[in-house]
DNA sequence: CTGTTAGCGCATTCAG
DNA sequence: CTGAATGCGCTAACAG
């Protein structure tokens, strides 16, 4: 900017008068700033007015386990569209499901100033982000609740969910049905279990832990899916089975998808093609769009100086009951 | 850190010394001061530190068409490991198609200060990236070439892959062949219709426009869809046809499932769970790891120092046959 | 080992 | 309408 002064003749001031259009400028005066800008190739430095003017990076920071993941990157465009709507852009990056770069990515994120966090927790702690929340930062806990802190959160009624996977189930006349659920020291997967009992429970089915496989990580590797496999052959009784979230499901249906007939299936999540497959996957599902967006208008509201207490939203989940395929089903996502 | 040195009762300088690990500094005092750290909560701001040193933000832009398309999300993900190997972050942003919001990302991005920009290009022109890339911010287009720059750029052979659909399709006794792709504005389009005649041609094919539908937007939306269901409704001449890209893919399956017998199948660019449908869908995939590793290498090697002309690397695309259900097929991604 | 000074690029005073 | 001085939070270059 100092160059620009100089190439045009004039103060700095009066750059900074023209770039920010902040007050009336000779015309003349300016028509040579912006030449000297052009010429120089002159960008007004983000970093330095932020500093400066201390207004925010403009910024929101996104910690899930796998950007690569549909679930996670559905939940990233629902964010990055609310984000703009307050002119924010998002900073995002992948725990790899490791608490310990989570937190790293967090404390990172707060070191660049970001406006407010997204956090899609692997971790159980999270008390390293108390100063920073104390400090201003506002961090939102999306789908899974954070550990010791009071941070607003937004989850999708799990417990519900899987109890109205059961119901469904239950409905279609199975009476055995199982469970395989990802490591049980995920909030998701405790209160997907709880549900799945509730749902067994209510419906007079004896829940059957013989039945029920947690600690499946299917991220996608061969042992993963060796697991998975495992898993569903311990559950062979099983007429139906409950997949604890999308990955999980995918698997299942790989490895099913060699033998014969299918046990019938309700995975956590919806996923593109579910209703193309054959038999198509009825699933339950949470709502990534208001999922994202709540999150994302929590901060915003928080940026914008509102103060409420931490708010707690719980959004319903939905069943998409697949399982008939007489009449079309509507599209997946 | 003037706080923390205040409270600490030593001099900023010292308190810097502590953050940095810069200099040996005496256990007591390193010691208060990391006591006053905690206290205060404080957390090196990021941005200040950059332009003080002038060493980077430790940022890559993306600027996709859709990042919560899998095709994007996963380069997204390629581009993110290979980025964190430099110890950068990404921020990524949709241009939702818009070339003047590709535009306004593009150059926002470089306000920030990024270390390098990744573009999968919807535009034509990028010449209002010229100064930037001068001034020393580098640019690496991806999937698409730029217009009117001057720029790394890591295409996939689509071409090529266009061709090895036809030729595919031929061995298997098609004669008829459609061809379902996206706006000719783009230069995977336009290269993949030609590389669809040339194939057309190898295999003593009389290339039959009525065959062949452009223009199909399929990003979700139900006119896209219905336009889709057109385009296959006026070629269905064809005995078999190659779809444009993933979203066209999905359309035309949807399309085809409410129908009786399928035509046979190429689609561009892999997807899940194509190995999972009835029948299963082969289809020309480049490989985004590639893709996204080649162009953050690119970025980083720029970004320290090293020059070189700019790189225009082509990647061959893979055809996945999955058209002899007979073994199992591997996984999709 | 520690402190002082200056300045990164910009915007905010306050004077012309 | 325009400009000079001051400081955002931090670090580099020097002193002590």
């Amino acid at each position: 900017m100092t160059d620009v002064a100089r190439a045009a003749g004039v103060s700095i001031k009066t750059v900074s008068r023209v770039v920010n259009a902040e007050a009336p400028v000779h015309p003349g005066t300016a028509a040579k700033v912006h030449a000297a800008i052009e010429r120089l190739g002159f960008r007004r430095n983000a970093g330095a007015r932020n500093l400066r003017t201390g207004s925010g990076t403009g910024t929101l920071g996104l910690i899930v386990e796998d950007i690569g993941n549909p679930f996670y990157s559905e939940l990233h465009r629902a964010i990055e569209r609310a984000a703009a709507t307050g002119g924010r852009h998002v900073l995002a990056a992948s725990s790899e499901g490791d608490e310990e770069r989570e937190r790293d990515l967090a404390l990172e994120f707060c070191a660049r100033r970001v406006d407010g966090l997204v956090i899609i927790a692997c971790g159980e702690r999270h008390d390293y982000l108390a100063a920073e929340l104390k400090a201003g930062t506002p961090v939102v806990f999306v789908d899974r609740p954070c550990g010791e802190l009071d941070a607003d959160t937004v989850l999708a009624d799990d417990e519900g969910g899987a109890a109205m996977a059961v119901a469904h189930l239950a409905r279609l006349g199975h009476r055995e049905i199982g469970f395989l659920g990802d490591a049980p020291e995920i909030h998701t997967t405790r209160q997907r279990l709880l549900g799945f009992r509730r749902g067994c429970e209510e419906a007079g089915i004896d829940y059957d832990e013989r039945l029920v496989r947690l600690g499946l990580r299917a991220r996608g590797t061969e042992t993963d899916l060796a697991d998975v496999s495992a898993a569903l052959r311990d559950t062979g009784a099983a007429t139906a089975i409950v997949t604890g979230n999308n990955r999980i499901t995918v698997a299942a249906l790989r490895t099913l998808a060699a033998g014969g007939r299918r046990p019938e299936l309700v995975g956590f999540d919806d996923f593109e093609l579910a209703d193309l497959l054959d038999p198509p996957v009825s699933v339950v599902a949470s709502d990534l769009t208001a999922l994202g967006t709540t999150a994302a208008q929590l901060l915003l509201a928080r940026t914008r100086g509102d103060r409420f207490p931490p708010k707690k939203v719980v959004l319903p989940m939905r069943l998409i009951d697949r399982s008939h395929p007489l009449p079309r089903e509507e599209s997946a996502p």
